[in-house]
DNA sequence: TTGATTGGTAACCATATGGTTACCAATATA
DNA sequence: TATATTGGTAACCATATGGTTACCAATCAA
């Protein structure tokens, strides 16, 4: 296998519902781990291990700030993953099931992989 | 948490290298179970797993056929994740990762190394 | 009809994941 | 200084994941 782990621990942070919501807070505002902790029902341990997959996908930065530890979004992970489906999306728009028909438009584009 | 089993299982799916080999493969052409085990080294019973993953998040279709078994890509589940993922264009695009905001925030700061 | 091919299931294994409670270290504050 | 707050680690648990080998059912072909 060719592994692409960053996509792979990219992919896989974005698989909990959990991890992207505390994505989607940390797009509106830089958060305590307090703060990112307070809307869920489960403890601050399993939101400590969260922001651990998160920050091994290195789309969140924590640093500590006295006894608090401030987080911030870092998207820029996340290009690679779009790209990755992008290259999908003539498949989903035309409902083309599988690339005999793609070909027939770009018998150049053959050699796309991962 | 309002998990979107959707999504979840779409970004599961795509977090495995030998998945996304065989979504892309699936790009270029139908293929039956066999060909598609053949570039890895891995078990049929591995691939028929993976195959069971990708067939639970919708991105893959399989029809039996005689003794064989033909897999298609269904992309669409990709539009959900592509979507997810567009929203966060504009941090990754304008570098407006969590440095940054950090530093909008707390000028003061700015001289420290890192 | 016999035998090879295809691919699925069963049973098992090691490791990862997502959660818990208990506890500890560091820091801010009364 | 004593105490409360914040958040991390340790240890544990149940389940999921990704792999294996062994076997079985169905189908195609000699």
């Amino acid at each position: 296998m060719v592994t692409n782990q960053h996509l792979d621990r990219t992919f896989a942070a974005l698989a909990d519902p959990t991890r992207r919501a505390i994505l989607a807070d940390l797009a509106e505002r830089d958060a305590t781990v307090g703060e990112l902790a307070r809307p869920f029902a489960v403890s601050r341990p399993a939101i400590s291990k969260h922001l651990r997959v998160l920050e091994g996908a290195g789309l969140v930065r924590r640093r500590r700030d006295g006894r608090l530890s401030r987080c911030g979004l870092n998207a820029a992970p996340m290009r690679e993953a779009a790209e990755w489906v992008e290259r999908y999306r003539v498949f989903w728009e035309n409902q083309l099931d599988a690339l005999s028909h793609y070909l027939e438009q770009n018998p150049q584009e053959k050699e796309q992989t991962r």
